[in-house]
DNA sequence: AACACTTAGTGTCAATTACACACTTCAAAA
DNA sequence: TTTTGAAGTGTGTAATTGACACTAAGTGTT
């Protein structure tokens, strides 16, 4: 059998948390300051919200705990969907100065597992004093050099959700309980990073039974007042719905 | 910011090695054996191969180091699925004995990601004295209890497979560089567990292009002799085709 | 030589689903 | 009352799915 490695790694959680707001798809991220006296340059610098796992939680629970910290959410849409390892994963002058304060082994290394979630980000209140400062709604397409091997986390979070989004009706954790069906047709859209019929798009919600209409309409608005619709959570968790797949460009299905 | 665990976890990688011979996905198991001493029942039992994760190397790494050391192969289709840390997950006592040997921190709980690998399984000649003695391919409907928490592993890897298996052509990475559209339509039926129509799957593959008829047949078969095919590696891992999509039961696709 | 046996291989039709496409409705604001 | 802007609605064509049964090509047997 083979030998161990000379020092136990450091296990942490990442969250990438999504949000959707101003027709943008979001990651929550959070802003660290290193001491002062190891870097002379920008003492902060933006990385995803996470934490070392205690001795008592599962992965899963590790998770939910770094993201009720920040949040103050429980309950919400949380997947685990890749292990990240690469011993050279910390590497930057930032992050080493970082960690000193919160590893015990300062040489270790420091395998993460990462999670995604997805929020109604008006329901987010950061939560004072947990993880940093500062916490902030970035678009996905302005997110700034993060720390550690965060924007490879980020951009495969990115690509999980684009593929969990074709097999399960996840979008909806990312809106409001009501919302109207432009508001489901605009989040996919951006999701998916491209058009969809209008019209077709329509019938195939309809049809596929996830979504209730309400009999409440929109007020206030200067033009014909949208439906709103809300969405059959029981229905879908208790597998009384089939598989829902959203077919991707030049994709074909197999079998009878 | 929070506390750091008492004692750093270990961090292992387990492969989930899939196999398919006699009409049957099996799943290729290790034979470990516990020092009599601790254990006075039986003294062996079986696991997923697995090892500790080495200081320089990634995870990725580690898991086809894991999977050359028990069966000399390499450039194998090896993909990571789910990192398991349930702080309980080794409770057993003939786990707890085994880890004695293997362990620097007797206390200290393993994280394990867990990889899943498909393999001819022609091609595996099992190596001498590299994990266990012994190695054996067993029929997935016929694994015993395995150590540690591998047969949640185990069942995981195989709705991984399941799943994946309608997303994107990886089922050949299970057959000989040569087969049969019989093989095929049987390899996919043991997957799915449901039969398939012959006429359909034929269409639906030779229109998908992802194999490519060889003008060979079969020989000394006392029928009508099979064509055979090749999967047209090269063409789909180069994007030179389209998304393959296995439809399931029930589902439904989204949006033009 | 004829026949039995077994698996390979082939085509069509009906039903469903996908996709493209343009006008009317409703409310507020001007 | 008209203008403005987003909501909401239906149809025809093309492509795909899925159900279904017989012939072809070898080996082995009589």
């Amino acid at each position: 059998m083979s030998v161990s490695p000379s020092l136990n790694p450091h296990v942490s959680v990442d969250c990438v948390i999504f949000g959707f707001s101003k027709e943008t798809l979001r990651l929550l991220l959070i802003k660290r300051t290193v001491p002062n006296a190891i870097t002379e340059l920008d003492d902060s610098y933006y990385a995803l919200p996470g934490d070392l796992v205690r001795d008592n939680e599962n992965l899963d629970e590790a998770a939910a705990r770094v993201l009720k910290e920040l949040t103050g959410l429980t309950g919400i849409f949380l997947q685990q969907f890749q292990a990240f390892g690469d011993p050279l994963r910390i590497s930057k002058a930032k992050d080493r100065a970082w960690l000193q304060g919160v590893r015990q082994d300062p040489d270790a290394r420091v395998i993460t597992v990462a999670y995604m979630a997805l929020i109604d980000s008006n329901k987010v209140q950061i939560q004072p004093g947990s993880f940093s400062k500062e916490a902030v709604w970035l678009p996905i397409a302005e997110i700034p050099e993060l720390g550690f091997d965060h924007n490879d986390i980020s951009e495969g979070a990115l690509l999980a959700l684009r593929e969990k989004v074709q097999i399960q009706p996840i979008a909806f954790e990312l809106l409001p309980e009501k919302f109207t069906m432009s508001d489901l047709q605009t989040l996919y859209e951006t999701i998916l990073e491209r058009d969809l019929d209008k019209r077709n798009f329509r019938r195939k919600m309809l049809n596929s039974g996830v979504i209730t209409a309400l009999p409440e309409k929109q007020h206030g608005v200067s033009n014909k007042p949208a439906r709103y619709y809300v969405f059959n959570r029981n229905l879908v968790e208790n597998g009384g719905l089939g598989f829902v797949n959203l077919k991707m460009e030049g994709s074909f299905t197999l079998f009878s």
